[in-house]
DNA sequence: TAGCATCTATTACGATTGTAGGTGGACTCA
DNA sequence: TGAGTCCACCTACAATCGTAATAGATGCTA
């Protein structure tokens, strides 16, 4: 499992690492909203398992306490999400981008945006 | 839950029914290619599940066989799945968008197909 | 009508995910 | 140095998903 499949909670905990650095347990579940806040020990679970898919590591120690840094980028994730995610379209984009579209979640702006990176990408390709 | 969450099993099978029709369990294994096709009774349990989540429902019988039909749309389902999806990324489409293009799942007729939806729509909301 | 094919219904099981409790060890501060 | 706090580690458990076997009912065909 080169990029293993990362589920919502376990990507709200990389995002603590990748938008933190390393951190302790208790820092990770700090960074969830009060409201609805899992327990310690669920975090504390969820990190292990990550673990166990060398998602992160122990980078140290701090007093007993262990520091975790992420060994998987959010890039990387990323692209294992939208995979997956296509995957379940079949593939498909057009029923993805109009979906996205219908329910107002893709604004004027996202699509220009979009444009010019498509732009910036084919010169790219041209050049190389 | 008005929309249940839908696995990819499931929706594979709810596919089967958006696109044709009511069907018996046999037709809707047969949808699937013959590599990798899942057994006739993995496909009964996911459609008995799929029925205790009203995704679908019998509409007759045809011999001793049942006919199942879909019981929620194609696109509130796949407006669930997009939510959800969007969820995963904190609901920000900038970072979804740009995956979607560097992994060029995303051509210049997509991104054009878009924005002329997104136009359209627009148009249509002022008239409204 | 006997038998085979087909379906239904029930049950099972491992993996994954979210959830967290309990126990015991380590650290800190008074 | 004793008390309280914090942490690590282990264990547990329910829900969901994918997978399918088994057993019993039904229907078609020779």
């Amino acid at each position: 499992m080169r990029l293993p499949k990362l589920s919502k909670l376990e990507l709200q905990i990389m995002d603590a690492l990748w938008s933190g650095g390393p951190l302790a347990i208790r820092e990770i579940q700090e960074t969830f909203p009060q409201k609805g806040r899992p327990a310690y020990t669920t975090v504390q679970t969820m990190v292990y398992r990550l673990e166990v898919k060398k998602a992160l590591r122990r980078a140290r120690k701090i007093g007993n306490a262990h520091i975790f840094e992420a060994l998987i980028s959010r890039d990387a994730a990323q692209r294992r999400l939208v995979d997956d995610f296509l995957g379940m379209f079949g593939g498909r984009m057009q029923p993805v981008m109009a979906q996205l579209i219908e329910a107002g979640n893709l604004s004027t702006k996202d699509v220009a945006d979009a444009e010019k990176l498509l732009r910036d990408l084919s010169k790219k390709r041209k050049d190389a």
